[in-house]
RNA sequence: GGCCAGAUAGCUCAGUCGGUAGAGCAAGGGAUUGAAAAUCCCUGUGUCGGUGGUUCGAUUCCACCUCUGGCCA
């Protein structure tokens, strides 16, 4: 784990020269075909050659969860470790680590109809009243979530809508998830915040020289995309997407997508303070990370 | 060189009829259960350009200076 520009897909390719290991990616982003060059996602040939799993498997219009994630992360975790290897769970998409660790509640996946029913009733009443509804349905989650938060609104009432029980219901119902394998939790966390700043600025400038723009106009041009997909609401994609619309001029659109990106890091870093039995690393250091490996007795 | 406008938070700017100031953005902290690179919540930020004057008191009024922009020469 750790924040973008962290260091860890070079860490794990490192790893995968010197250990028998598969590499899964746990990433929002890097799912997406075509979504390469803003994704930092690794060339062809360093896929070719080792190969990543939850790469490549959607199409920017389509949506993924985390549920996905986690049903594909453990069947890849089953089939890896069948065939003798050590799964290698590599991203930073915090959400799905703690899904795979902890488990999810058994609800029903989302539900395009009843979401866009939330909405109309969110457009012509206000997300307020979407609050009031839930208040009457399930309290507790009324209570935790926010007015201002029509995503978890949204998906709190949708569960109620879907299967007349309250999403504290299904939570409460929930058994922990225990995976049938030992596992060693590592992070990169870099202590010099400026320094990971500069680094994601040079990062972009990288990306912006590989032809991100470009990747981008492609995207919009080959397929019936929409700006409020997940896909394209990726950090940078949706910077670049308004500069393309001349919402945002160019230089704008830079300074945009690098604070998105630092403020992406903020967040991981939040995740990351807050994990249990947390290893942590300041740089991405094979030698370190083999010690602390070894010294979890996940290799023999 | 002259005239005009400006100088206030990291940035863009508002404001104080004279009682030492506040928005947005940035930043920092937090939350996070099928959209999570998402979506939210909380919190500061300060020699109010410098020096003098008037005043009980000046960031606010006055003078000079410095810098920036515009116009004129």
């Amino acid at each position: 784990m750790g924040p973008t520009a962290s260091g860890k897909s070079t860490l794990a390719l490192e790893l995968a020269d010197q250990l028998p290991v598969e590499i899964i990616s746990v990433d929002s982003a890097l799912v997406y075909r075509r979504m390469d060059i803003g994704t930092a996602k690794p060339s062809e040939q360093v896929l070719a050659k080792y190969p990543h799993h939850l790469v490549n498997i959607r199409e920017p219009f389509e949506t993924y969860s985390v549920a996905e994630f986690r049903a594909a992360a453990l069947a890849a975790m089953a089939d890896i470790t069948a065939r003798g290897k050590i799964p290698l769970l590599v991203g930073g998409t915090m959400l799905y680590f703690k899904a795979l660790k902890t488990g999810l509640a058994e609800m029903p996946a989302a539900d395009l109809e009843v979401r866009a029913a939330i909405a109309r009733m969110a457009s012509e009443q206000g997300w307020a009243a979407v609050h009031r509804r839930l208040a009457e349905v399930d309290g507790e989650s009324a209570q935790r979530i926010h007015v201002n938060d029509p995503q978890r609104l949204s998906r709190a009432l949708e569960v109620y809508e879907l299967t007349g029980r309250s999403m504290t219901e299904w939570h409460a119902e929930q058994q922990q998830a225990r995976l049938p394998y030992s596992c060693c939790e590592l992070a990169i966390v870099p202590p010099d915040r400026a320094a990971l700043h500069q680094l994601i600025a040079l990062r972009f400038q990288q990306m912006l020289d590989q032809g991100f723009v470009d990747e981008v106009r492609d995207l919009r041009l080959q397929q019936v995309l929409f700006s409020d997909l997940p896909a394209m609401r990726s950090v940078g994609y949706r910077q670049v997407w308004r500069y393309l619309d001349g919402a945002l001029s160019y230089a704008e659109m830079v300074d945009a997508a690098v604070v998105a990106t630092r403020q992406l890091a903020k967040r991981q870093y939040t995740w990351l303070r807050g994990w249990t039995a947390l290893q942590q690393i300041d740089t991405p250091d094979v030698g370190q990370t083999l010690k602390i490996l070894q010294s979890n007795i996940i290799l023999d």
